[in-house]
DNA sequence: ACAAAAGTGTTTATCATACACCCATGA
DNA sequence: TCATGGGTGTATGATAAACACTTTTGT
């Protein structure tokens, strides 16, 4: 009796963007087929028979938006029958992280259909997608503290202060600049350059530092664990 | 083009028991039809068309083991076009933690094609069953640690010194009685009964403490966090 | 000169760790 | 009485938290 199984297994992506100005954004698309016709929605699609689910949806990702990803990991698996009205559709949610440039560069290209979003201000969403926003936003807030995933939403450089907003933005919570920076400093993974912020508006240029990549790896495989 | 996908949606279930003889041991099932005829592999099976992902493995665990599970989550989802040699499947894990009774009950109705399997001599498995089996150890090591699932697989009252076991057996490393008595009660979730292990054995016979399951959903839900 | 943001250190409390002896029971 | 495992406290070091003034830049 299990013969005649019709599910079909499609991908969506929760794709998170950064800026100090607009706080934490998402990627969605403008559906124009129904159900939902003209609704935003998470960018994704019905997976092929021959790739893997990271091949697809990094596949959809750069169809529909163009958008380059250098974080990507699988969320969750959304299953209910109902979740899509018209076929039973099981889609395996990933999420996403990009630097502010990718995020620009979109904002920029504006005559498609895939938008960034402010979380603060959401439109409606297509199918369960608000429910997968949801669990992206707190696996998000969990990883920020138990791994570095924060530097990926940042510049390859960047002031302390960003990263200090950062964490306040996301994780909603006031944090003490000195005891922060000392924290992060004594990690060992963070390297500063020899540039100074370029002014942006008025106060004390910031020093600019570098995420140490490879030295994360290589103490990871130690034992090491990130902790904030 | 992606119109005529044929792809199925499994469900797959790593169900741990444990004991303080045994240790740590999985639930499996010894398949009797192709492919990987004969060889032992995870209880689960294809999601039916109205059902959800979670009552398909409740359901096959049931139907395959009859084992009752306390505690079950989502663990992964496994995708790869070839981790079926005849059709293209892709399966949903789930992670399921059962107490010591269940775990007895099952040993003494062996004459069905389940078996428990302690961690340290698993056989070899069908599919990527064994990538499966180490992704809910990880998993299970991890939660450990910062969410209070141990009690899920020890009986509903027990020694301290069991909880102690389990922890050494699971993270693999030796823990200080005595300081790790000290941060469990000092989370403020046991309850010590007025009763004393049976003896099992010599020596002293310890006391019996409870979990108190409700007490740490009302604290999770003021955003406290279980930390060992 | 002033407004705006960045840089910096010390004190205190809390928590983690290391460590050893006495007690209850069964054989 | 002996063997086995359970119960318990203290001292020390490490880490987290609280907290304010000075410096650099643009206007």
């Amino acid at each position: 009796m299990p013969e005649n199984q019709s599910i079909r297994v499609s991908v969506d992506a929760v794709v998170f963007g950064y800026t100090s100005r607009e706080g934490l954004s998402v990627l969605l698309i403008k559906r124009n087929i129904p159900p939902f016709r003209h609704a935003w929605a998470l960018p994704g699609g019905l997976v092929h028979n021959e790739e893997s689910l990271e091949e697809a949806v990094t596949r959809e990702l750069q169809e529909e938006t163009g958008v380059s990803i250098r974080y990507l990991e699988q969320l969750y698996t959304f299953g209910q029958p109902d979740r899509d009205p018209r076929n039973r559709v099981v889609s395996v949610a990933y999420f996403g992280l990009v630097r502010p440039d990718a995020f620009r560069l979109q904002a920029a290209t504006d005559a498609s259909e895939a938008a960034w979003f402010p979380m603060k201000s959401l439109p409606a969403l297509a199918f369960d997608h608000a429910t997968i926003v949801a669990t992206a936003l707190e696996r998000l807030r969990g990883k920020l503290t138990y791994a570095p995933v924060g530097f990926e939403l940042l510049d390859k450089t960047f002031p302390f202060s960003e990263l200090e907003k950062l964490y306040q933005t996301v994780l909603d919570r006031p944090i003490d600049r000195r005891n922060f920076k000392k924290k992060i400093l004594k990690l060992g993974l963070l390297e500063k350059t020899s540039e100074k912020q370029r002014h942006e508006g008025s106060g004390r240029p910031g020093d600019l530092y570098r995420f140490h990549a490879e030295r994360y790896q290589a103490l990871q495989h130690q034992g090491f664990t990130f902790e904030i």
